[in-house]
DNA sequence: CGTGTCGTTGAGCGCTTTCAACCCTGGTGG
DNA sequence: CCACCAGGGTTGAAAGCGCTCAACGACACG
């Protein structure tokens, strides 16, 4: 980990780049890029520690930052995999609470970090970021709720249907190829289950025709059944009954 | 489920009597009980249900409101026992989304609805109510990841360890004697277990000696080796071998 | 005294995890 | 050019944990 000194001019321009801060206004980047830092991380590298006093929010610039909590057993439960544009770390600035998890750079990353003290005044004080903010982490609960609802799936075989089926992106039931959204280790982290059994249910799910795939990439042949699957559950029966 | 005809009047007496509205200006009650709505339930009356566009944010009278997500085997993963003078919905109605869960009495009660129309105009009119609503949501994101770290414990007797320990109020160490929250099947459906293995997993704390309990009511004796084995976990050995 | 709700206890099965070895790919350096 | 290695992923076998099903007990209520 590694905080790069940057001028104010270079953050603000840096803020203008991301989608975070999409229609907000000059003065206002100008005023929370005062105290704002930039942080290179190294993969793995470890950002926040799980019960600190986080002092800001982060945006982060590029690469990914991983939400996770670990646990006693070495596992880790991932709590959200944070991309480009994407922040996290309000809440607890806004409670004062200590953070809920670790984040440690998923891959090589740039992060951008926002003083507390500075953010709180400006939410305090602008109408516009209060509401921006408010919608932003109302969907983050909701957001939350779904990862709750899949991994409360009896079956793991059904939290991967689940899964599958949340990351179709709004195009009905055109087959169509998916791209999955980091390591398939991380993912099964993500859904509760070991890295081995979301491979098992892939290619169980793949020996049964529903779906085809090579490395990440994910082809979709039969959103019904795998929407069957998701709601009603099979057994998981053996195949050698023909 | 029965709707109750009250004066706007009367409502904004109810509404001065609730915790979530200390602090609130009259007329700002004033404007949020016009289209507000009395509701009352018997218990396991459904009031929203999953999928459902709400058009009102609900704040509990009296009772207490489950929110849970029906599963595929005919179990339910509770997400949370809203109780007097707490509210749920308003997530949905800050991002007009389906709402992600249940809503059903977990004992008799009564609900106000807040239109969501002036919910949401008195939102975006009111500073003060944005940014306390700001702070109910956080928390309750924050309280929601805390859920996901107990029901993360890889083992049943950790998960309920955690919960023990999470539900501490605040003085430390002293042998005192807890009331569970709710019912067993509830809190048991909300850590992601069975009803009959938390009832073994209290069994078995109360049998080694870390707990006594009786009904509802919980005395930890051995706060030191309750967070032990939240953190550390045990086997589970069994106990025959004295 | 019956009935319904809540909780406990017992027995058995099956799914997931764990541990292990192995495969595959990409990068690196001799 | 190829050997080597590391990281990510797959596959196999075994074992344990939690679920399901079922019966029973406790308690409140009409």
């Amino acid at each position: 980990m590694n905080l790069i000194t940057v001028s104010p001019g270079q953050i603000q321009d840096t803020m203008a780049r991301l989608s975070y801060f999409e229609g907000w206004e000059k003065d206002q980047l100008a005023r929370l890029a005062v105290g704002a830092k930039q942080i290179s991380l190294a993969k793995k590298d470890l950002l926040v520690t799980k019960g600190d006093r986080i002092q800001a929010m982060y945006v982060v610039i590029s690469g990914q930052i991983r939400l996770f909590i670990p646990l006693s057993n070495g596992a880790e439960r991932v709590i959200s995999l944070v991309e480009k544009g994407e922040s996290f770390g309000e809440p607890c600035l806004i409670q004062s609470e200590h953070c809920p998890y670790n984040a440690a750079a998923g891959k090589d990353a740039h992060v951008l970090a926002i003083d507390a003290m500075v953010y709180r005044r400006e939410l305090h004080h602008s109408t516009f970021l209060a509401e921006r903010t408010l919608g932003l982490i109302s969907q983050r609960l909701l957001h939350t709720l779904r990862d709750i609802e899949i991994c409360a799936q009896p079956s793991s075989l059904q939290r991967v249907a689940h899964y599958l089926l949340h990351l179709q992106p709004a195009g009905e039931s055109v087959t169509r190829e998916i791209r999955l959204p980091a390591l398939k280790r991380d993912i099964a982290a993500k859904l509760g289950l070991s890295q081995e059994t979301f491979s098992r249910m892939l290619a169980f799910m793949a020996q049964q025709g529903f779906i085809q795939f090579t490395g990440s990439l994910v082809q979709v042949d039969d959103w019904a059944r795998l929407r069957g699957l998701a709601s009603a559950g099979c057994p998981m029966e053996v195949s050698d009954k023909n």
